[in-house]
DNA sequence: CCCCAGCCTG
DNA sequence: CAGGCTGGGG
């Protein structure tokens, strides 16, 4: 029988042999006839590579003897300590200040006039207040009197600028509230149309009515152009306010939230310059607005630069080419990264043309609905409020419409495909996301394919861009959890159908890239198939599936827990996850 | 008592 | 995939 193979069992937890011998599996009879004639021949089993204690693979070797040796593999590599430039360095405050007035000049020479101001509520509050304290305390830049004096216009004038918007804003707060509570009562209508649903008819209308409105008007009228229209364009489509107004009242709290965010995250970003060190803080919300200019990278990058990050790593295919042109997102600096796909994104340089302005529509609507949404820009609006919905809840059951379906796979921009520009905005959208991403999902998945318990130490070096919450890190947990949940279950599946089929050599009982079990399994962690799949997942794959099957042949199911002893043996099978899904720090 | 993994459910 | 529940371990 199997305990005289003098194979992989030697070392094995007694109960592989005893309940073999002692427990033929009464229940499954044609199986344990086929097991006995398996067992007699040694052949069989020696051939197979599961019990083949000669593979040098330490997966192949018995759970006790793995136990060291692939622990400390996993044990190797620690963390690299937070970056030195995370700690703040307040010392160089001259200096500091000075490059922050010459920074401020350059972001307002480079940004367009209007430009969108990162937030109504907080960003004003901040600027303001350190703008005035500074000018009042006669900030001693004298080293820069003439670029004091135009920067000091710029800035009121930029001031004025803010200021008027965000009265605007204000205004249409007010107005939306109202609006809001008027209509509460009025519409009961249970669903909200959405923006795309009819394209011609629905905003379009709309906003034709805006224009036949205002024939004639003079330009004077132009003020009051956009209040009163909006508010005819919403008497006009009732359900719609409601939508609008919910998505303005959304973005107003959004907006608040992401300044401060902004702010946080330059932080650590900027210390990369010290001089800026300051600069970050009081300017970070401005300059995030300025989307052409290199400030953009470093006050968004935070954000930004954790989608590229996770997106790097889907381009592993080996027969995929790699475009080493690599243009970061964002003129991040960044190591060359033989698995970066960013160039994928930017190979077509007008579409990058594009996705710098569109990036601008798309940070404008986002920081600053008010001016926007009563232009005649639909379909901005269209990819704005998918996003919403998608950002409202990044991974939940939400996401499920036909919509922003279509719009997650385009996030995960495949290498290959065309990324039309307006896509590329849909991606850019995708960036303001702070949390868990679909992308970030996805690099999970990938991840599994090499371990399938990462310690929470993995966890926080793959996913060193998003801050690590209780709330995060459980979230995480539970998606290795998930993935574990179907990979078992299809384990489980695959070996009870081999039993019932009649599987009765080992042989038979193994895991290509050709089989039925490894396409589910690339399908559900691997869906775009863009990813070179490791071999060592197979293995690991085929250890579970026999694990499984000889523990349901054995009759060992009928234990509650029987599955325990199997998690037990492939918890050990983890191995490390390679770099390319750890931190590559921009600094 | 808390934490966590696993299970079940939607 | 996420939420709720549960049993086991410290």
């Amino acid at each position: 029988m199997y305990a005289s193979s003098s194979i992989c069992f030697d070392g094995c937890p007694a109960e592989h042999l005893s309940s073999l011998q002692a427990d033929p599996a009464p229940s499954n009879s044609d199986t344990s006839v086929n097991l006995q004639k398996d067992s007699e021949n040694m052949n069989t089993l020696q051939d197979s590579s599961y019990y083949s204690s000669g593979d040098a693979e330490a997966s192949l070797m018995c759970p006790s003897q793995l136990d060291s040796s692939t622990r400390q593999l996993s044990r190797r590599r620690h963390p690299s300590p937070a970056p030195a430039s995370y700690e703040w360095n307040l010392s160089s405050g001259h200096q500091a200040k000075r490059a922050r007035v010459e920074n401020i000049i350059k972001g307002m020479t480079s940004s367009s006039p209007g430009i969108c101001y990162t937030d109504a509520t907080t960003t004003t509050t901040t600027n303001q207040d350190e703008e005035t304290g500074c000018m009042q305390q006669g900030d001693p830049i004298k080293e820069l009197p003439l670029l004091r004096e135009t920067g000091m216009r710029q800035r009121q004038a930029a001031r004025k600028q803010l200021e008027r918007q965000h009265q605007h804003l204000r205004q249409l707060r007010m107005r939306f509230t109202q609006l809001d509570g008027e209509l509460t009562d009025s519409s009961k209508e249970g669903k909200y149309p959405t923006w795309n649903e009819s394209p011609e008819t629905s905003p379009g209308d709309a906003f034709s009515d805006l224009y036949s409105d205002s024939e004639g008007s003079s330009s004077r009228k132009y003020q009051g152009w956009k209040k009163v229209k909006l508010m005819n364009y919403f008497q006009s489509k009732p359900e719609r306010i409601k939508l609008m107004a919910d998505v303005l009242k959304y973005e107003l709290s959004r907006a608040v939230s992401r300044s401060v965010d902004s702010i946080f995250k330059s932080i650590p970003l900027i210390q990369a310059s010290p001089e800026n060190a300051e600069n970050a803080m009081s300017d970070a919300p401005l300059q995030s607005s300025v989307s052409t200019d290199d400030t953009f990278g470093l006050s968004c990058c935070g954000t930004a630069d954790v989608q590229t990050e996770a997106l790097s790593l889907v381009m592993q295919k080996p027969e995929l080419e790699r475009n080493n042109k690599s243009s970061r997102a964002h003129h991040v600096p960044k190591p060359p990264n033989p698995f970066s796909q960013d160039s994928a994104l930017h190979e077509n340089p007008a579409s990058e043309k594009h996705n710098s302005t569109d990036h601008q529509h798309a940070l404008m609507f986002l920081q600053d609905g008010h001016s926007h949404i009563n232009q005649s820009k639909p379909e901005i609006f269209d990819t704005y409020w998918s996003s919403v919905k998608v950002r409202s809840k990044v991974n939940s059951r939400s996401v499920r419409s036909p919509h922003t379906h279509t719009m997650l796979l385009e996030s995960l921009c495949l290498p290959h495909v065309k990324i039309e520009s307006d896509n590329l905005v849909k991606n850019n959208m995708y960036m303001l996301n702070e949390g868990l991403t679909t992308n970030h999902l996805k690099k999970a998945k990938l991840m599994f394919f090499y371990t399938r318990y990462p310690s929470s130490l993995v966890l926080k070096m793959c996913f060193h861009d998003v801050q690590f919450t209780r709330c995060i890190t459980s979230q995480l947990i539970k998606w290795f959890s998930n993935f574990r949940e179907f990979y078992y279950i299809q384990m489980e599946k695959f070996a009870r159908h081999a039993l019932m089929e009649g599987v009765s050599d080992m042989r038979g009982l193994t895991v290509g890239r050709e089989s039925e079990l490894f396409r589910v399994l690339n399908m559900h962690y691997n869906k775009a198939n863009d990813y070179q799949v490791p071999e060592r997942f197979l293995e690991v794959a085929e250890v579970t599936l026999r694990e499984f099957y000889v523990a349901i042949s054995m009759g060992k199911d009928r234990d509650p827990s029987w599955k325990k002893a199997i998690y037990k043996v492939i918890c050990k099978l983890d191995s490390d996850v390679p770099a390319e899904f750890k931190s590559h720090h921009t600094g």
